[in-house]
DNA sequence: TGACAATCATTGCCTAAGCAACTAATATCG
DNA sequence: CGATATTAGTTGCTTAGGCAATGATTGTCA
């Protein structure tokens, strides 16, 4: 298959542009949409929709400390802090000095947000479930492939 | 093609969940790079990435007033009243008491805003095509099908 | 060893969105 | 007409993210 070259057959012209049909409204709108149904799932454990991803990743061990959280989730060093910071203080995690090397500060997952953390992947999966309800396997594997591949 | 219940056949179980794989995280990631790369292009006329979506609005007459914004935007009543603070002292618009019904207030762009608006559906659309070059039209049709099913 | 660079975490300042409370104006209904 | 409900806009409080500056520590290299 033959890539055509974007100027000769644009998808989409500034003349007749139309946000309302385009996929990155339409993924906005998907997106939103999920993420409220997540979050009101998410409610009961003292979650919010940003702190499940951090969260996550702690629960996992694919991230320790602050830095390793900051790029494991593509967030800001302060924006990590503050999250933290809010985390620890709804005793979802806490926060220890490291002694082998005393700039970094060593994370872990208190029992309350064990606990919160181990319920995530039955909410994501339920949810994006609910919504890929009547897709079939050809349709759920061609969105994923074209997802992929931008 | 008889849809399946999500039930029998679910794509996604909390056994074996990897976030990375899932379409949501796809998605997520599509839209947070898209929108980096519009709001570089957009940076020039000194609109943010948030602050396109009510200026087009404003700038097609789909919004005249802060609640119809708020509304065509799916935003909060506050967070649009700050929004305008912000968009009014960069001088892309202007607030005008309505005096057929005091309570509203009209919205126009000034000639910065309008000028700063003509430009959003040329950069909406190189952003979107750059991305989905390489898409045969069959492909791109697929993808829109799916999103819309969503 | 000692200067310099890099890393880590924090903080201040900004934009941004949601919720709740409030005021003012208009609409509706008994 | 008048009480009540609705609508519009604003403001305070909260969560949330980015950028820049800072201090503390560690690594590197001449």
């Amino acid at each position: 298959m033959k890539p055509i070259a974007p100027e000769n057959h644009p998808f989409y012209r500034a003349e007749n542009y139309r946000p309302e049909e385009s996929v990155g409204y339409l993924m906005r709108t998907i997106l939103s949409h999920v993420s409220h149904a997540i979050e009101a799932q998410l409610a009961p454990t003292g979650l919010t929709s940003a702190q499940w991803v951090p969260m996550f990743k702690l629960y996992t061990g694919h991230a320790t400390t602050a830095a390793e959280l900051a790029r494991a989730c593509s967030l800001d060093a302060g924006a990590t802090t503050r999250m933290l910071d809010r985390m620890e203080a709804k005793g979802l995690c806490e926060r220890k000095r490291s002694e082998e090397d005393r700039r970094v500060v060593q994370l872990a997952l208190t029992a309350t947000g064990t606990a919160a953390a181990a319920g995530i992947p039955a909410i994501l999966s339920s949810v994006q479930n609910a919504y890929l309800a009547g897709f079939s396997q050809e349709e759920f594997d061609s969105l994923k492939t074209c997802c992929a591949a931008l």
